[in-house]
DNA sequence: TGACATCGCAGACAAGGCGTCTTAGTCTCA
DNA sequence: TGAGACTAAGACGCCTTGTCTGCGATGTCA
């Protein structure tokens, strides 16, 4: 059984995150902000960190501007659309509905159940 | 950044799902259903999947009769639940709210939005 | 233009996860 | 009691992943 390598991982999650807070921006300011008052060793993990996620086209370089800029090609929504899609190929024969489901019968209170109500409506409206 | 090992790899999937499809059975079925034909060491590799499945609590198994007996203690439904909830952790500080409201977006046709519909009611007529 | 700091890049490395396999001991039953 | 199946413990090796080293390239500034 062949394992399956993670899409995104911890590390390339946390210099992700980063990226969607701040936009557009340097190694430095990463590495300085991930981890304050770390050695030079830090700076080209977080360089690394961002190779891995060009080569997976989730970030874009710069390489105009010097130093390069980053900024993330994906963003918070598609990557949980990607986690869910992976989440149902494994477990559900890749149906999102059965997650659906669990979703609405675990989590909801009545003031959430109303408010998805509320969701719902606005979705039918769209269409027409 | 420790890595964070998975709660159930896809080996290990593979033998639950056939736990759950099944029930209650032996390493000799498992084995003879996931590698038809296989050698003795894939006996091995599946009872190590079994031993790292119980030790998680993932697997009970029965020690009395000859041989061993297994079933699993989760059903898919949970494992889907577990799922959601580390994709939660992750990318949603751990609300599954967004998760939820991700896959009405992007999910639902007009027809499965009105079973959804059908679905809430039933739930508010349950609580009362 | 030369000194110097910073950056980019390629590769190496270790720790650990994970699927697999070997081996030795144990049990059942004819 | 001997044959054959099962259990148990550990080892092996590849791969992922986070980290780090070294060095050439590039920019800044006197």
């Amino acid at each position: 059984m062949a394992r399956t390598p993670q899409d995104i991982t911890d590390a390339e999650l946390a210099v992700l995150n980063l990226l969607w807070e701040q936009g557009r921006c340097t190694v430095r300011y990463l590495t300085d902000t991930l981890y304050p008052g770390g050695s030079g060793a830090h700076y080209a993990t977080v360089q690394k960190l961002l190779e891995r996620l060009e080569n997976k086209k989730f970030v874009k370089r710069d390489r105009k501007p010097w130093p390069h800029q980053f900024e993330s090609r994906i963003n918070r929504e598609e990557l949980i659309g990607r986690r869910l899609q992976a989440t149902a190929d494994k477990l559900c024969e890749g149906s999102l509905a059965p997650l659906l489901t669990h979703l609405v019968k675990v989590q909801l209170n009545p003031d959430e159940r109303s408010s998805l109500r509320g969701l719902l409506d606005q979705l039918d409206r769209e269409v027409k």
